[in-house]
DNA sequence: CCATCATGTGTACACTGTCCACAATCGCAC
DNA sequence: GTGCGATTGTGGACAGTGTACACATGATGG
């Protein structure tokens, strides 16, 4: 944290750099992330930093791996209210829980989320370890595994199963997108709540 | 443009600021609409900006009304390719063109589209003239035509109209977005294609 | 014709990311 | 142990940014 070591060596400042960064994030999405500012809190001068990233950008794609991480325990805590039995209904509930997951953390943070997800990454990365949650399991792994479901249990035709993913984020990520940071950012908050619903809604219906 | 003035007065500095921020924005998104280079470009010091915006993101905001005007010109010339019938099938098609004009605005465009909807604004002002194209209205304003139409000839329950252009613009958006500067980065052209109309179909299917 | 006011200039400051040369320390071969 | 090489952190520097303050210029209305 922010106690001034004895040492020269730090320790593990990589971890401190993230975690600072992730601090960062939280209050002012990416671009608060700043480098010589996530070296201060670490106690550490700012050059110590290239040590550990290469650039600014590779810090924040760090931080968004993080985030993605918190992203993860959100949808999982919704996840885990909702019984996981194997018939449709409660597939297609295990659906609306991931997307309303995804937007209430988008909601309860805002400047993690947009670090998690308005950062430039790539589709072969979305399941790797850093973006897990304490499930083990990345968002996007945890919506590929209740689109499964709904295959599974005949919900879904296995022929629009393909790409179902992109569907059923981007409903959910547009809206986020919009009330955070787009041209709804001064929309009450009961009209939010209804939108998320409805956009689960018509995810639900129209996948 | 970048001719080397003559007088002391500009003539129209605002102006001639808002198109070097489009061009900027154009190469790079919100991020590289840089006050300084803006000035440079108009052949003008860095101060004079702040005699017409009172800060960096107020150039910024005006830049985004630009982007929304050139997003609004894009969706037109998509929605003027199908014609104008007064009947449910027609409707659902102006519908699918605005959604395609978005998404093909987002291609052909990525750092305009971005400064267009990814910079904070309200929702109160998502119709004012400003944003417009040369048909005279918002992309927000050309989205909420088509879901009237829809009401009207009953396609869509007058009952779900209200807040209706926030799921049909979020699912759109989403994509957009993730393919643009989310994860979703590295996808295919043909897979990109595809899941913008799987996306409106969705939007079709489920508003 | 001159005063006023809008508009553009110059200088300055704090802040950023990043480069370079140097210093301290850890860990391993002998 | 001892010395040495690789890691890791430091210090100083530079270009570039947004923006504040005082000043210069020139168009315009009395």
């Amino acid at each position: 944290m922010s106690t001034a070591r004895a040492t020269y060596r730090h320790g593990d400042l990589r971890r401190s750099l993230i975690e600072a960064g992730v601090a960062l994030a939280r209050e002012g999405g990416p671009d608060a992330v700043v480098l010589r500012e996530a070296t201060r809190r670490a106690g550490v001068s700012p050059n110590a930093a290239y040590r550990h990233f290469a650039d600014r950008a590779e810090l924040v794609e760090a931080v968004s791996d993080a985030a993605q991480g918190a992203a993860a325990a959100a949808i999982e805590a919704e996840l885990a209210d909702v019984p996981a039995a194997s018939d449709v209904p409660s597939a297609q509930e295990r659906l609306r829980a991931v997307g309303i997951g995804y937007l209430r953390f988008a909601r309860d943070e805002p400047g993690l989320f947009r670090v998690a997800f308005g950062v430039p990454g790539n589709l072969d990365r979305a399941f790797e370890a850093e973006k897990a949650g304490p499930g083990g399991s990345s968002p996007f792994a945890l919506l590929a595994g209740t689109l499964d479901d709904l295959v599974r249990f005949g919900a879904l035709p296995a022929e629009r199963r393909p790409a179902a993913e992109l569907l059923a984020w981007s409903a959910v990520h547009g809206l986020a997108m919009l009330v955070l940071e787009g041209p709804l950012h001064e929309l009450g908050e009961e009209i939010r709540v209804m939108a998320g619903r409805r956009v689960v809604e018509m995810v639900v219906r129209g996948i």
